[in-house]
RNA sequence: CGGGGCGUAGUAUAGCGGCAGUAUAUGUGCUUUGGGAGCACAAGGUUCGAGUUCGAUUCUCGGCGCCCCGACCA
C-alpha cells in the first residue's frame, strides 16, 4: 500500500490525555482512536495488526478441533436470571438498555450454553469444542492504561463441553499449549507466565497468562522461570520474586455450574441423565496488542513482532531520482504476496525515517543514492537498527 | 464508587477581569532533500449553563467530559 493514499498520518505530539504508553504510541502512529474513555476504534493500520492478531488465535483454535460461531451482543434478561448474573448487585459492568430489558453481553457462557442444550442430548454429541472473536461490553468504573482495560473490546472466547472431569482436564491442558503458542507468535512468549490463580466467583482454581510488564496492574510470583510459571498473589507468598504483569488471557473450569442451570443435560452409555462439564478460555485482543506496544517499543517508537505487525516491509523512498526504482521493488514484492507500506509521499528523508521508527513495521527497506548506484537494497532491522545489503531476490526469498 | 487534578485552534501549550499568543499540523509560493529543513503569506480557538461585574476565556456555583491514585476486575 502506498503511504501517500493512508488516511491517517503520524503526529509528533502525544495526545494530553493518555499517560500509558500503549496509547501514546498507538495514537502517535495512527493505529487507534479515542472515542470516549476506554472506548477506542482500530484505524486502517490498526486493524491490520488486531486481524493478524486475530489470525494467529483462529488458526490455534481450529487446531484445537473448535468451531467459529458469532453470538450476540444483545443479551436476553431471563437467560441470565437463570444463572443470578443479571442482577447489578451480582454484577455491576453490565451495560443495560431497552428500560433493563436487555443487556450487552459481558461475556457469553449463558447464551452458548442454551444453545448446545438444543443441539446436544447424548454422549455422542461430546466433546463440543466453540469460540468466537466479539466486542464484549463492560462498564468499568475506571477504565484506564489506553487499550489494555476497556469499556468495549474485542475477545475471543472459547468453551467447551466435556462429558467428565478427565475429558475436560484433557482439553484444558491443550489450550494451554495453544496458549503459548499463540503468545510466542504474538512475539511477548519469553516473558508471559502460566499463573494459577483462584478462581474468582467461578471458585476454585483457574490459571491466567500474565504477561511480565511494568505497566501491569496485577502481580504475580515467579515459581519456575524455565517452565515460565507463577502464581497470583493471593496464593501463598514465599520469598519469590514479585513482577508487576499483564492478564494476556485466563482458563476457567467451570464445571457444571452453567450446564444445571440452563438446563445442559446428556445420556450417558447407561442412559443416565448428565450435566455437561464446561470451561471457558479468554483472550482480549486488544489487550494483547496493547501488551505488545508495551514491552516492545523504544523511545523511537513500536516495534512489532514479525507475524502481527500491519505490514512485512516498510518501504521508503528517500528522493525523486529514487522513485522509478522504488516503485519496481515495490511491484515485484506485492507480486510475490508481501505486504509492503511504500512510504512514496514527497518528504525529506528525516521525517520518513522517524515516521517508519514510529510505526514499527520490522524490516525497512531504504532506497535512496546510496541503492540506486550499488543496485542493492538496504535493509533495516526496525529493533535492533542493523542494516544489511541485499538484492531483491535475496529479500523475497528470506519473506516467503 | 471514594480521593485528587485538568478542560484555550486539528494537536500540544502560554496568558489575562478590558482586541487571546506560540509551536506544530493545514493551504499557497520560493528555496531545500540520508535522521522530523528554511522564509513569506493565509486560514483556524477559549467545554456547556447559571451567577457576580460596565465588561468573564479569566472569579463563583452547577452540568458534561478527560486523566491520575485507590477499590473493583467472571
Amino acid at each position: 500500500m502506498k503511504q501517500s493514499q493512508l488516511f491517517t498520518k503520524t503526529r509528533r505530539e502525544a495526545p494530553k490525555d493518555e499517560i500509558s504508553k500503549n496509547a501514546i504510541l498507538l495514537t502517535r502512529a495512527g493505529f487507534i482512536h479515542k472515542e470516549m474513555a476506554g472506548v477506542y476504534s482500530y484505524l486502517p493500520l490498526g486493524l491490520r495488526v488486531l486481524k493478524k492478531i486475530e489470525n494467529i488465535i483462529r488458526e490455534e483454535m481450529n487446531e484445537l478441533g473448535a468451531q467459529e460461531i458469532e453470538l450476540t451482543a444483545l443479551q436476553d434478561k431471563n437467560l441470565w436470571e437463570k444463572t443470578n448474573r443479571w442482577d447489578d448487585k451480582i454484577v455491576d459492568i453490565w451495560f443495560k438498555i431497552a428500560d433493563g430489558n436487555l443487556g450487552l453481553g459481558f461475556t457469553h457462557e449463558e447464551p452458548l450454553t442454551r444453545i448446545m442444550a438444543e443441539y446436544i442430548s447424548s454422549y455422542r454429541d461430546l466433546p463440543a469444542y466453540v469460540y468466537q472473536f466479539q466486542n464484549k461490553f463492560r462498564n468499568e468504573l475506571r477504565a484506564k492504561s489506553g487499550i489494555m482495560r476497556g469499556k468495549e473490546f474485542l475477545m475471543k472466547d472459547l468453551y467447551s463441553f466435556s462429558r467428565t472431569e478427565e475429558e475436560h482436564a484433557n482439553f484444558y491442558n491443550k489450550v494451554k499449549v495453544a496458549y503459548e503458542k499463540i503468545f510466542n507468535r504474538a512475539g511477548i512468549g519469553n516473558r508471559t507466565y502460566f499463573a494459577t490463580a483462584s478462581g474468582g466467583s467461578f471458585g476454585n482454581i483457574s490459571h491466567e497468562f500474565q504477561t511480565i510488564c511494568d505497566a501491569g496492574e496485577d502481580s504475580i510470583y515467579i515459581t519456575n522461570k524455565e517452565k515460565r510459571e507463577a502464581k497470583n498473589k493471593e496464593l501463598g507468598i514465599e520469598n519469590l520474586e514479585e513482577k508487576k504483569s499483564v492478564e494476556v488471557g485466563n482458563i476457567f473450569p467451570l464445571g457444571i455450574r452453567f450446564s444445571e442451570a440452563i438446563g445442559l443435560y446428556f445420556k450417558d452409555e447407561n442412559g443416565e441423565n448428565k450435566p455437561v462439564v464446561m470451561g471457558s478460555y479468554g483472550i482480549g485482543l486488544g489487550r494483547l496488542m496493547g501488551t505488545v506496544v508495551e514491552v516492545l517499543s523504544d523511545k523511537k517508537g513500536i516495534v512489532w513482532p514479525r507475524e502481527i505487525s500491519p505490514f512485512s516491509i516498510h518501504l521508503l523512498s528517500l528522493s525523486e531520482s529514487a522513485k522509478a526504482f522504488s516503485d519496481e521493488v515495490h511491484k515485484t514484492l506485492e507480486a510475490n504476496k508481501i505486504e509492503v507500506l511504500y512510504d512514496d509521499r514527497d518528504l525529506r528523508a528525516g521525517e520518513k525515517f522517524a515516521d517508519a521508527d514510529l510505526i514499527g513495521i520490522p524490516a525497512q527497506v531504504i532506497i535512496g543514492e546510496k541503492s540506486l548506484a550499488s543496485k542493492t537494497l538496504e535493509v533495516k532491522n526496525r529493533a535492533s537498527g542493523e542494516t544489511r545489503e541485499m538484492t531483491l531476490e535475496n529479500l523475497i526469498n528470506e519473506l516467503i
